[in-house]
DNA sequence: AAACCAACCGAATGATCGGTCGGGTTTTTT
DNA sequence: AAAAAACCCGACCGATCATTCGGTTGGTTT
């Protein structure tokens, strides 16, 4: 692997587990095997870096969403909403450097002032929020979900089961114990 | 107001708004007009500065939902839970600095080796869903509420609300927006 | 009035940080 | 094989950080 990506890798799992403050690019430099003048060779200063991180971020997640739902067919639209939120769940998992990654501020902080990192997040929630919508669009048409506001519903179950993700990574408590429960909740939500 | 309590109530409020690495003591100094040896003659070090503050945290949010749920008594369980949704949001919303706080990855990162702040944050999670919990097992008693599994509906219910007021804090979408079908969607979870 | 003490001050300190620079090495192009 | 380009190195720099320390103040106790 190049050094370039060795870096680029490294900096998500630090930049993850540690916060961007927390993580010295002397750190980076030691774990990487790359001098620390070879890190600003590749990236012009420690916030390049990071934004090239999100940037990974939000194509590796949007892609492996992308095309899970293009690959995959629902029996009705309230099938494919409860797929999102299963696939939703297992990616926290297999993903989890990235998802601790948006559960951090360091990403929305930067944002603040940095317009591309803006636009990088808002394409990784429109891209995730845009499943879920359209399941409960389909799910609206072929009668399998039942009510009035898709958007608004969308956020909300996204939100729930972001939350429990959101607990699951600071241990307060599992989300596992809790997935037959979510699911029926979200089918209460859904139906009438 | 005494300098210690002036260096409290700010480093909350920097602590919540700038996190705990981007808050340096000499800005908590310039700020509330202390001099460098007077935080540290009152805090041994920064992370108990900190943990104060998280103490701080504590005490004001427990206690004020617990002297709500004293104070107001509520038709059913139902109504109840509703209550608390609506209290939690209301809560978010007057004591900003210290939910900001509480969203924020440094916390968890000092409960995971410091013992007394785990204390404090299990404290504070403790008092939000025994509120939702004590709610939910009303309900069940007096008919308004009908689910099987009470403790995974409080966690459920709370970490909706709480995403909500994540996503709320970062702006990427309103809370207030959201308010109607947000008690919908929690009324349909908890009642056939 | 002497002794004491908590509150307070601000200059000084050593460690660490992000970032630079000049020079060496490898790879690609011509 | 010569030239150009891209990659890589690590010593070095100025800024900033948390923390220390010797000393002052004003009120209380003895």
């Amino acid at each position: 692997m190049s050094k370039k990506n060795a870096i680029l890798l490294t900096a998500t799992h630090l930049f993850a587990h540690k916060g961007l403050n927390n993580t010295s690019m002397a750190e980076l430099s030691k774990i990487t095997g790359a001098a620390g003048g070879t890190i600003f060779h590749h990236f012009k200063n420690k916030e390049d870096l990071f934004l090239n991180v999100i940037n990974n971020v939000k194509e590796t997640v949007t892609s492996a969403f992308k095309t899970y739902f293009l690959e995959h067919r629902f029996d009705n639209g309230l099938k494919m909403v409860e797929g999102a939120i299963m696939y939703y769940l297992n990616l926290a998992e297999t993903m989890e450097d990235r998802f601790l990654l948006l559960h951090r501020h360091d990403p929305y902080k930067l944002a603040e002032t940095n317009s591309t990192c803006r636009q990088y997040l808002e394409e990784i929630y429109d891209c995730l929020l845009d499943v879920f919508e359209r399941g409960i669009k389909i799910g609206k048409d072929d009668g399998s979900i039942q009510i009035i506001s898709t958007r608004n519903t969308a956020l909300i179950i996204f939100s729930m089961i972001d939350g429990i993700v959101r607990f699951n990574t600071y241990k307060l408590y599992s989300a596992g114990a809790l997935y037959d429960d979510l699911m029926a909740s979200c089918r209460k939500i859904l139906t009438r």
